[in-house]
DNA sequence: ACAAAAAATGCATTTGTATGCAAAAATTAA
DNA sequence: TTAATTTTTGCATACAAATGCATTTTTTGT
């Protein structure tokens, strides 16, 4: 029996009865269960069927919420951002970049500070349109859809005419070297507008992008002034960026 | 019995009767207590369903989620924007305002549409930002916080300077003669910026606005080239509509 | 505050899974 | 066709998951 008909068979199968059982189709097909599992590991892959413990089920498509962000590590993210709720006072005029973790710091802002919030994040413009302190500006322009920011000199244009507060920066990569780095050109000219924007830049991320880079230079650490990730900040790990002189949290 | 067969109907028992109970599925189950909670438990952290002594109740949709947008009369209104999707052609510039019926709209378009959207609503931007082949420009400015849009001088600006072949509007109020009218001002002269600068405006609305006035004009009947309603074209309550020469759908 | 019920925790047992390896089968190249 | 190569398969082993039980902790109603 060729392993596509054995697929066909244990597809067959699996809609007519909801499951399947690696015991039985190892005792059906009379095949060692190994080789059964390899069969459901591969549909699965191909997304085919739901591999689980003891067999597979059919795949339940899950509603696709545009709406609902799947916001991974947000524990992790919440404890990071918790730290630089300090940093923010009333009458604060912000800049905030998009991210999920940006989103997560969003979520936590007080909701009685009042302050100014530019952003070009669609998520954190519709987190932060809960808020009910807050003027919030959304800096418009092309979308790049995947990642929910507009981008391009639309955005620049706004940006640079900004005097900031402050401005919290997400973080693709960082190291001493070449300082913040991102992948996309497009976002990283954006962040250079928002830091020459604002009198004190901070950037927020987790501690794995540390010591790695990516192709384009948003600045160098110098011109961080505050970082928060979710380690201590006395850390080790840190022990290169605590010598460059940027503030740690 | 698979582990997510028993999640399955863990999750059936407990829509079909609102609660489940720790005990009672373990006898029907025939498993242990232990087995069943640390189940409920599973389910819980997937945010399925709310754990509670004793076993679980459903979970209470929590109003604070921002992203989970609530469209009231949701297919009503898929049926009256289904009407307008044969508006929609390749390599069209559209402009869409804001509203529910619009977001409605904007999840109903064909994911192998190729077109430029300008558009000033979160929600909509958001929604279209999942599709694969729109050109996407949001318009940036002060975010209205409740209606999820960007008003003022700054989106004036930017539509002024489109060109569209067609513009989606939604309606807060239509009659026969003060024509399209909203209760703010702010976003009655945005809309009239939209209409300046489309070749076509299509409203859509259900059939509760017709015949209702707010405070400011957008603009009379005869500048609007379709209306849409949930109605059929030839109902009598649209027979002054149809007399000014708008086309019906 | 107290007793009863439920839940959490640690542990042992069972059961299912991943992985490397060798043999068998199928495929490819000459 | 034959030999070389790749793929598939089954087995042994180590590993991880699931389950039930005993014990401790927490919660609840009175």
């Amino acid at each position: 029996m060729l392993k596509a008909e054995r697929h066909k068979f244990i597809m067959t199968k699996l809609v007519e009865e909801q499951k399947v059982v690696t015991t039985d189709l190892a005792l059906v097909l009379d095949l060692s269960e190994d080789t059964i599992r390899r069969d459901l590991n591969e549909l699965d892959n191909k997304k085919l069927l739901e591999k689980v413990y003891g067999g597979a089920v059919l795949v339940t498509e899950k509603a696709t919420d545009i709406f609902n962000i799947n916001i991974s590590d947000e524990d992790e993210k919440k404890k990071i951002v918790t730290k630089a709720l300090s940093l923010l006072h009333d009458d604060q005029v912000i800049i905030m970049s998009g991210g999920s973790t940006n989103l997560v710091f969003a979520k936590l802002i007080p909701a009685d500070l009042k302050a100014t919030i530019y952003t070009y994040s669609l998520p954190i413009a519709m987190q932060l349109s809960q808020h009910p302190n807050i003027d919030l500006i959304f800096i418009g322009g092309k979308m790049q859809k995947n990642a929910m920011v507009t981008i391009g000199m639309d955005v620049i244009q706004v940006v640079s005419k900004i005097k900031a507060d402050i401005c919290f920066i997400g973080a693709s990569s960082i190291n001493i070297k070449q300082g913040l780095t991102e992948i996309g050109y497009e976002i990283s000219i954006v962040k250079k507008a928002m830091i020459e924007a604002s009198d004190r830049v901070v950037s927020m991320f987790s501690s794995d992008k540390l010591d790695t880079k990516m192709p384009h230079v948003v600045c160098d650490l110098k011109q961080l002034d505050t970082i928060v990730t979710n380690l201590n900040p006395e850390d080790p790990s840190l022990e290169e960026y605590r010598k460059s002189g940027v503030f740690i949290l």
